[in-house]
RNA sequence: GCGGUUGUAGCUCAGUUGGUUAGAGCGCAGGUUUGUGGCACCUGAGGUCGGAGGUUCGAGACCCCCCAACCGUACCA
């Protein structure tokens, strides 16, 4: 040891990176926001089932590395049999976990949701954390696209029950077999032009973000960003990139004549030197569900308007294999900056026949679908779609006196309040200080601050201060002692008084916010 | 991972071409006031100047290395 004393090294008080304390006013708003999501999903006759935040390693993902860190993107640890367990990073793998393990008691199609915390070990960003809420359903044992457009239409109707308005967002659908019949016509097929692929992917998955020339260049040689840094492309040449983005413009109509047969019309194709498109099997595949889907949608009443069919949709590359689907907003989000900013997708999902069989010997078709809360409620935020006014702080008892009789007496107070509903606390700090007994009220943003010491006690009554009144009128009084003495918006009560007149002052300020919020 | 920017009090920041004892505002605590919030005034606590090394008579400032945060980009199953 040093024998020069320094002094004692203060702890720093810091928040893991990528994680956030929640205020009163976010965990009200979350509650507000998962209420109206569940109300949807339950009218959809979609039941809940919780998993625990940790599986095993190996339940989450086939894409996890078998070393001795099991840490690409995940939170892991051993556990002491030397297993090793990962917090949760979606929902959906342990849902296809939850199934496989209890399959035989599972009556399919299996309709569930479920809210919760997942976590992702990763670098984060503005609006991005590595803790944060999604609220999932998922229909699994359904292999028809008609549950896949049930999911965009369950989608379409949470965003309507959150107050977006239509309009406002859209979601948005694509088949992975489009998109992967698509590459095997430009010649990305085969096992040897995986990589590729996956590039190729990543960059349409970009279109929103950096547009069609940024894509362009993602797709070739490769792209530069503002800092300088160079991004390296998918390598393609000009006529696979131009053949590529054909794609765009495919459509299949499927129409019923007069005699009741289907007939399907097929728009768009590849330029010269690329096979049609009727000939690419998974493609074709590919575009009928599409065109299904699109009859489905039409059929119930949802126009483009709600759900859009749009061959970018990329989403999560790895365990989806039929429809896609992402609900995006559409109105301008300005973050706590001011600045405006492309907000996205608040949540997606689609088929996934292949992640509970994993588990099994046999095939399990799913479809289901994912929405981002904490995100989607950051962008609510800006909307003005979440009250955070509705709870109000409780009405203050102060204490004057600190003897066990009057405490016993104020709590009592306190109590009756209570019993009526209305919000109440007993001052729990130093009460010697007055002073700061209001003081605490008036940060606390406490609606009325109740009053008794020896005076009003030998005459049985109550002080009622209004503080919302009182700091109305604090402006109009600049001398202290003068404003100290005018007990401003203050009446005395008799202590039978009590409950109804704290009624009264609560509700005429209650109408004041009503007339303020209209005006 | 790559590129850029920035690190000074709890927070926001100032700190001159290198010069004494590192400052302000806000916030916090105490007081003017042991029966009244706001305003005002007085007092106080709070700093490894991100860390280590170097240049110098002298470094918060200059040089090198490291670390962290932020932004962009990549990854995001």
């Amino acid at each position: 040891m040093n024998d020069k004393s320094k002094k004692p090294q203060k702890l720093k008080a810091r928040l893991p990176r990528g994680f956030v304390d929640r205020s009163a006013a976010d965990i009200h708003a979350t509650n507000e926001m998962t209420a109206k999501i569940r109300e949807v999903y339950e009218r959809y006759g979609f039941d809940p089932v919780e998993t625990p935040l940790f599986e095993y390693t190996d339940a989450l993902g086939k894409f996890l590395p078998d070393s001795d860190r099991p840490n690409e993107g995940v939170f892991s640890l051993q556990d002491d049999d030397e297993q090793w367990m990962s917090l949760r990073y979606d929902l959906t793998a342990p849902l296809a976990r939850h199934v496989a393990e209890n399959f035989n008691e599972i009556q399919l199609p299996f309709r569930t949701y479920r809210a919760g915390y997942v976590f992702r070990n990763e670098k984060p960003g503005p609006g991005r954390f590595r803790q944060f809420m999604q609220f999932d359903a998922d229909t699994v044992g359904a292999p028809g696209v008609q549950a896949d457009a049930e999911m965009c239409m369950m989608m379409a109707d949470t965003m309507e029950a959150l107050g977006i308005k239509r309009g406002d967002y859209v979601i948005r659908v694509n088949n992975r077999k489009v998109l992967d019949g698509v590459m095997e016509a430009i010649g990305l097929g085969g096992d040897d032009k995986a990589g590729q692929r996956l590039n190729v992917l990543r960059a349409i998955d970009k279109l929103d973000k950096f547009g069609p020339e940024g894509v362009k260049l993602l797709l070739g040689a490769g792209r530069k960003d503002e800092s300088g840094d160079f991004t390296k492309g998918a390598g393609l040449g000009e006529e696979q990139i131009v053949a590529l983005f054909a794609m765009f413009d495919f459509k299949l109509e499927i129409e019923v004549d007069v005699n009741g047969a289907q007939v399907s019309h097929l728009s768009g194709s590849f330029p010269k030197g690329f096979p049609n498109v009727i000939d690419v099997n998974v493609l074709y595949d590919g575009l009928q569900e599409l065109a299904t889907m699109r009859r489905l949608f039409e059929g119930s009443g949802y126009g483009p308007d709600r759900v859009k069919i749009d061959p970018s949709v990329v989403r999560g590359l790895e365990y989806y294999t039929g429809p896609v689907f992402e609900a995006e907003l559409l109105f301008d989000v300005t973050n706590e900056k001011g600045e405006k900013v492309v907000f996205g997708s608040v949540g997606g999902g689609g088929r996934y026949d292949g992640l509970v069989s994993r588990f099994m010997g046999q095939p399990v078709p799913a479809t289901g679908f994912s929405i981002g809360v904490s995100r989607l409620m950051t962008a609510l935020k800006n909307l003005g779609k979440l009250g955070q006014d509705d709870v109000i702080a409780p009405v203050l008892v102060t204490v004057m006196d600190g003897d066990v009789e009057s405490m016993g007496r104020y709590q009592r107070f306190t109590q009756a309040l209570r019993a009526e509903g209305i919000r109440a606390e007993m001052y729990q700090g130093n009460w010697k200080k007055f002073g700061n007994q209001l003081k605490y009220a008036d940060r606390r943003g406490c609606p009325i601050a109740i009053i008794q010491g020896g005076d009003e006690r030998a005459q049985g009554v109550l002080q009622l201060k209004d503080l919302i009144e009182g700091k109305r009128l604090s402006g109009e009084i600049t001398d202290n002692t003068e404003w100290r003495e005018a007990r401003v918006a203050q009446e005395t009560v008799t202590e039978a008084e009590l409950v109804a007149k704290v009624k009264e002052i609560l509700a005429a300020q209650a109408e004041d916010r009503r007339r303020a919020k209209d005006v």
